[in-house]
DNA sequence: TAATATATTTAGAACGATTCTAAAGCAGAA
DNA sequence: TTCTGCTTTAGAATCGTTCTAAATATATTA
């Protein structure tokens, strides 16, 4: 665990929502100045095979990378693109049930409209 | 709609498994030699958004496109990296019940291991 | 401590997938 | 026909990400 893994480690636990790599850059040169883009890549990669955090990817959009403290899903609104989290209990067994019942993991993306659109869609 | 786009919706139609752009340009080259790979890519767009193909996304992986005749999702083998259909009844409404009340859809990545990878893994 | 081996970082080039651009072609409406 | 507006072509450009090679840092052994 170098500074630099640890700094980003820190960046995208401490940060409000879920970051893209340049992102992260940005807010690590803050600290780091001269740290290179590609070692963000590659703390992020480190980071998320030692499951340290988790790599959101999203139809059409750059990844992001969230903190990985309980298991959940992605929300996306379809009119502004906000992501948010949205955990669905039992959503592994129904997988299970219904659909494949070797399934190790799954990859799921909500697509929905947030409150603020939602409100704004019924004027 | 034009022939280009015709041929390419007759590809991806009859095609066994789930092609990527440049699977559908080689294929479309036989009929069509003087087709340009942005066409494919201009044909794929339009059938997308006519509803007529649907667009398969899987992380870290080239986009791939799929005839669309029922609503599913998509089974990929962790190990041999083999895509393939699943139908996970009534998960629209699980979803629905148990995260978000206000989903619009959804796309769903099942990891698992097929068959063959599920045989050769139990030696 | 010095010498060696291993891993990480840096900077920038390279890459692959996709989109953009500008010119040329084609189809339908006036 | 001529005009108008899509579509296609070819190739350049773009974006996000990975690779490369050299430099640096860290750990290991003598």
């Amino acid at each position: 665990m170098t500074k630099q893994r640890a700094l980003i480690l820190q960046i995208v636990r401490s940060a409000e929502g879920h970051l893209t790599a340049e992102d992260i850059f940005r807010e690590a040169k803050k600290e780091l100045p001269g740290i290179a883009l590609a070692t963000v890549y590659n703390s992020l990669n480190y980071l998320c095979e030692n499951g340290m955090i988790e790599k959101i990817c999203i139809k059409g959009q750059t990844d992001r990378y969230d903190k990985m403290f309980v298991r959940h899903d992605h929300r996306l609104c379809d009119r502004c693109g906000a992501i948010s989290d949205v955990i669905i209990e039992g959503l592994h067994e129904y997988i299970e049930k219904q659909g494949d019942a070797n399934i190790l993991s799954y990859d799921l993306t909500v697509h929905s409209l947030c409150p603020k659109c939602r409100a704004a869609a019924k004027q």
